[in-house]
DNA sequence: ATATTTATTTAGCTATATCTAAATTATTTT
DNA sequence: AAAATAATTTAGATATAGCTAAATAAATAT
């Protein structure tokens, strides 16, 4: 059963918003993450339940079924191999990949999938730390924590990021984050819940919490 | 001024069949190449005449208009570009190409097809020995022969298929036919026009009319 | 328990891209 | 110059994907 760019598109976002297929998802969450308005979502919310990879109850939301999760999972793959791709081969930056791969994830071509992963060297993770899915949707998931959930003196290294926003990314080149950087919580202040940071044993780096927020770690 | 891939598929058939532009192209022969019917045809083309990539005189056919033309050539810029990504690093045959970048070719990004041309090195010519665009639609066209065309004893190099269909590209590559093999007419049968080739000095093919009317070379 | 607010769906419309069948125009033959 | 044929367009469908406005259901507050 083939999906359309639209019917892909919405299916991804409701995996998402489910995270992970674990809660139910309303109708105006989904609006609001694909900029579209609620009732354009009830009619595609239709026709994916027809589909059978979401499961809906006309105003109780959806749950994404087992095939919906393992359809999802398939074009995250694609996204997130494309986005190696990008930042790998082609130079391109952090902030200028995810536009180019949205169009690029519904190529529809199993060959093609196969044959980049291996090009890239079957890589574990986005440019932005986010795992890339196996053929048969397997992640292999890390434990991850928020920097603002870290202790003073907790050290670690940062992995991912959760906002993958050009602003967000271009933010993080410009103060000197990376994937990859070793850091140690210096400080934190009770007030605001700022922070301040230490970056691969050298530099000092202050950011609010909402920053913090979205940068993820695996402790050490 | 932007183009659905409908229209840039339209566009490009019409380039194509008007052999860059040179001659007008009527609406079923349109219908043909597009594998769709004269009366999808006559709505399109009545859309391409709205946004000036073509002139259109209903019962006249279509002429590409300047605009339409340097269009259609960075499609196929695009087109024969990711053929040879395709080729080159993903290690794709030449048969197998061509429905991906018939996907691939819709893909808006400026940078990506200005750093995948630079990735690739700044192809001049695709796996089918047809020549890329530059970026300002300017094409550098060498002087072609069918070999059907050449005579006894004449030497040349193949350059070019002018069929690309995968049956087409199979064949040749069973026979041991590429592009870039010097060759030799060595016999012509004037009772069907099939001919003998020697290949790389070595090799004795045989081969229909229709055969040679498909393969191109220069002249040595 | 009723009223209000919020969330969601339905109805009706627009735009793209296709189709078939009918109508029309152009071309060719007699 | 008609008649026949071929090419093309128009009319009226269908399917996808979006919208606004109105209707309805669910949740919350009084
Ligand atoms: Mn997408
Ligand atoms: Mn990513
Ligand atoms: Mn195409
Ligand atoms: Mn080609």
């Amino acid at each position: 059963m083939n999906m359309t760019t639209a019917e892909e598109n919405y299916l991804k976002a409701i995996y998402h918003l489910s995270d992970g297929g674990k809660k139910s998802v309303s109708t105006n969450d989904v609006a609001a993450e694909m900029k579209t308005k609620p009732a354009s979502v009830s009619d595609m919310l239709r026709k994916l339940g027809d589909k059978e990879v979401i499961e809906y109850r006309k105003y109780y939301g959806v749950n994404i079924t087992e095939e919906g999760k393992k359809r999802a999972l398939q074009t995250i793959r694609k996204h997130r191999l494309w986005e190696v791709f990008l930042v790998d081969k082609l130079q391109f930056a952090w902030d200028e990949v995810h536009e180019v791969a949205e169009e690029l994830e519904h190529i529809q071509s199993p060959l093609l999938i196969q044959r980049l992963d291996a090009y890239l060297n079957y890589p574990k993770f986005d440019p932005h730390g986010d795992p890339i899915p196996d053929e048969y949707g397997d992640v292999r998931a890390r434990p991850r924590v928020a920097l603002n959930e870290m202790e003073i003196d907790q050290t670690g290294q940062i992995v991912a990021v959760k906002d993958s926003s050009a602003a967000f990314l271009r933010y993080l080149d410009k103060v000197g984050a990376y994937i990859g950087a070793r850091i140690k919580v210096l400080d934190k202040v009770e007030f605001d819940g700022s922070l301040e940071i230490l970056v691969d044993q050298k530099k000092t780096l202050f950011m609010s919490k909402d920053v913090a927020a979205n940068i993820l770690a695996i402790q050490s």
